[in-house]
DNA sequence: TATTGTTATACTCTATAACTATA
DNA sequence: TATAGTTATAGAGTATAACAATA
């Protein structure tokens, strides 16, 4: 079996390398643009899934989102100390707490919008409009047949802390 | 300013998100291909580098990929006690451990080769051959404007242990 | 006095599993 | 007896900085 070509700065011509290393870089730089607004990714993907579907259970919560409920605990923590987001009791089940926006979160999740069209800009600069679109076709693609979720990163489940961030 | 649009699993129509989602599933599934080999994604790494300009010494490869010096020597060591890499004294320096593959190191590194042909196949089974080109083009030019050094994965040299993985 | 490689240490993030309160 | 949420704990991986040998 051939190898992959590889260019004289050895970067690989390969897919998986470039979307494993292209994907690394948008990761930090979003991390670094979110940080203005006061929010981890983790934390925004969950307030996108609780203003998606308000109410739910923090662990029905934690289900979709693949993450063990001990983790879920620290992380609403967290954002219901900054007042983004409200745990509410269930009249129904008392054990239960309904995880709700609270118009902060609302806000923040406002500004994390901006904050991604900005990456996103940034990132496409040297791509024109059609060579984006062009782009996304081909990644969806991929994305339809190899991802099980396509709403969710997996980043927020990840289960092995230090596992296949290099090359 | 218009927010990104997204599809209705929620996965936004985003270059940035997909590349993110995209790079992390491709990042495990190299991760746990590599595993048979007995190599991490970054030893395999530091391997190719190794093999790329040999007799450098620890502190010289460590400046390439951006890792502290401390980090580098666990590396090392655990890719000596496999038997696939050797310190050699410096005949000039008797500080300096100049790096060199043995017969074992270059045997792994031909079979993470393989390795990594397998993933590339199976991530874009779904594409055509010249849709994979085109898909490569389209990512060689991010990557020659936003990455500084195309041939490391930056993750090799990850300063945050838990950063940036979730969207 | 500076540099190479090494070791010691403290810190962060994580999953597991015990625990409580309700059902 | 089972389930929602919480807390306690131990483990892995990391950077920083002190260290020994050599320059």
């Amino acid at each position: 079996m051939a190898d992959l070509p590889t260019s004289p700065d050895r970067s690989p011509r390969s897919v998986g390398f470039l979307l494993s290393q292209l994907g690394f870089v948008t990761s930090g730089r979003f991390s670094d643009a979110l940080e203005p607004v006061g929010l981890s990714p983790r934390e925004w993907s969950l307030l996108r899934f609780v203003a998606a579907a308000k109410g739910q259970s923090q662990q029905a919560l934690a289900e979709q989102l693949g993450i063990p409920p001990s983790r879920m605990v620290a992380l609403v923590d967290a954002l219901e100390e900054r007042g983004m987001l409200e745990r509410r009791p269930d009249p129904g089940d008392r054990r239960v707490r309904a995880l709700h926006l609270t118009p902060e979160g609302r806000r923040a999740l406002a500004r994390a919008a901006k904050v991604a069209v900005e990456v996103e800009s940034r990132l496409c600069s040297v791509l024109d409009e059609a060579e984006r679109e062009q782009l996304i076709d081909l990644l969806q693609k991929i994305q339809a047949e190899q991802v099980d979720r396509p709403g969710v990163h997996p980043g927020i489940a990840r289960d092995h802390p230090a596992r296949g961030r290099a090359e």
